[in-house]
DNA sequence: TTCTAGCACTACTATTTCTCAAGTGCTAAT
DNA sequence: ATTAGCACTTGAGAAATAGTAGTGCTAGAA
């Protein structure tokens, strides 16, 4: 257990490391607190035994471990008063639009990174979550026709397909047997199900059944797995922890990574803090997400930067975010 | 005019520094050459007081400058044979899919980026070449629907809207109005026609003609004026010229602004090659691209690289995508 | 007890100095 | 016209140096 002192020690590095991104000495420390460096020198022990606080090196000031992040998130952090600015901004963004929730969640966290310069994802559910509602096919000429796919998720998606010598009416009875037959199912399973439930009744009633079922069949395979937006990748560029080449590379990388990036989904509602190791993604950034349902659509957003990352900040922002995404 | 002499010199710098990155000393071209590295020396005076190659320093080796770079790549390269595995994976790509043109397009275009570590760029028509060709509504339940626009060059976007109270019937009406009045419209202008020729109109005989009215116009604004694809843009922070971390940030953000990448469009139907100042988006990177057309679509293929990049292999690729794409 | 002033000590950082190797330009001989 | 030979330049890296920020510890004060 820690003292009230040995909190506003670990709160105040904390805090201060966020804002200067280099080890913070007894002395900055000792200006806050009425007592002494030395005081703080012999708490600093303290709290680096309690594994709290590291050392760059043997002089050097004190850095919070992700111990000492995770203490701070859990015990001493206050959410912050957004500033007036970036309320207004981001209540400009969810008035002016009565329209396209996707795009109006995109944008607010185009402008979060920007202001805070970390990265930020939009994820929506896998494909596995996602259950086919309806698919629709719009003829734009003679051979090439729009396939659109919808999910009861909310997610959409369209393909130019291209099939030759054969009828749109073909088609169409393939499209409407789907939508009889196979609406609820899983996205992932569809081709599967495509192939033994459908494949063998289009061949007794369609026409030309091969080279549709082909078609529907690669629609569906290449349904995307996850739906993932990566806002603001080189934001988080500006942070000083991202100032060698090769972590640029390992993080831009693990950034494109479909799969990586699934992870970050999650089913918790509220807002979450993954610090460092505790998340997949990378050791050296922490991960801040939630959660968001609404009637036609639910997904996870999520913010990335360094584990210096400014968390009251990012959780405020999530927080007004969803709020406002919800209704 | 150049002696042949002078000429092979040049091509063999030209190649051993886009092989080895650094300066090319005449020693090197000596050994391929049957003559002394002092005569190379004399040689290479000459071929920089033309302004063909550079020295780094005093006492470095030759480095081709742009206006080598575009000798070497006017009078000097040779289109290199692709090797087979570059083929056969193509190939596969191409042969697998009798659908999706853009599909197969992006997913070569990644192949080629992962091999050669450049990026690439798929780029469409810009909004004012493309034409309004059709506009498509599904209602998804009773408030939201999908919306989706169809242009004459193959472009295809939907959105998801949220409408109240109003009926289906009205946004139908609209929806054929719309294709009945301003089909063959730039896609930039359809907002103003929207205003000026639907506007009035719908105020007489649609219900509700604000709402649906404003859902459009929003619609509209928001479709992409540019539709843009980056692929492998971490492929190219492999390359030594982009070591530092300061120009990993320009060069990134630099392929992450579509109104740059917009102006690498090109009417011209070879495959051409910009070098540094050349181009508009970088002069530490050259450019090669080319057009595709086929029936339905149309748009660009560019490859960015250092302009120490391998012109002869990458002008292969794209001869071999754009030839295969276009049947 | 608890706190703090004071001081010796450590490790990083920046700057300078030194050395080495790579490669050139020029001259004189072939 | 070509080439061997040599003096010269420069950058890159290693080693030496000085300066500084910050610690840990001790002993005395509160």
């Amino acid at each position: 257990m820690l003292t009230k002192r040995q909190e506003d020690i670990l709160k105040l590095i904390v805090m201060k490391y966020i804002e200067l991104a280099k080890p913070v000495s007894s002395n900055l420390i000792c200006k806050k607190l009425k007592c002494s460096s030395a005081t703080v020198r012999n708490e600093m022990v303290e709290l680096e035994n309690l594994g709290l606080l590291e050392k760059t090196h043997t002089s050097s000031g004190r850095v919070p471990s992700e111990a000492g992040y995770r203490y701070y998130v859990d015990h001493l952090m206050q959410p912050k008063e957004m500033n007036g600015e970036e309320m207004l901004k981001l209540q400009i963004i969810f008035k002016n639009q009565n329209l396209m929730l996707s795009d109006c969640l995109k944008k607010s966290l185009q402008l979060i990174s920007d202001m805070t310069n970390y990265t930020s994802i939009v994820l929506g559910k896998a494909s596995h979550e996602n259950q086919l509602k309806e698919i629709n096919v719009i003829p734009l000429d003679r051979e090439n026709m729009i396939i659109i796919v919808i999910t009861d998720k909310g997610h959409v998606e369209h393909k130019t397909v291209t099939i030759k010598d054969v009828s749109l009416e073909e088609v169409k009875k393939t499209v409407s047997l789907i939508n009889d037959l196979i609406v609820g199912t899983p996205i992932d399973e569809v081709s599967s199900k495509l192939e033994f439930e459908i494949k063998p009744i289009i061949g007794r009633y369609v026409k030309e059944h091969e080279i549709i079922y082909n078609t529907f069949y690669q629609v569906f395979q290449e349904f995307s797995h996850q739906n993932v937006d990566v806002v603001g990748r080189n934001n988080m560029l500006k942070q000083p922890e991202f100032n060698n080449v090769d972590k640029i590379k390992e993080i831009l990388t693990k950034l494109d990574d479909e799969n990586l990036l699934a992870n970050i989904e999650t089913d918790n509602n509220d807002i979450k803090v993954y610090i460092g190791k505790e998340n997949n993604l990378d050791d050296d950034v922490t991960i801040i997400k939630t959660t968001y349902h609404t009637p036609s659509e639910e997904g996870t957003i999520a913010i990335v930067g360094p584990k210096r990352m400014d968390y009251d900040r990012v959780v405020a922002l999530l927080e007004y975010i969803k709020s406002n995404i919800e209704k």
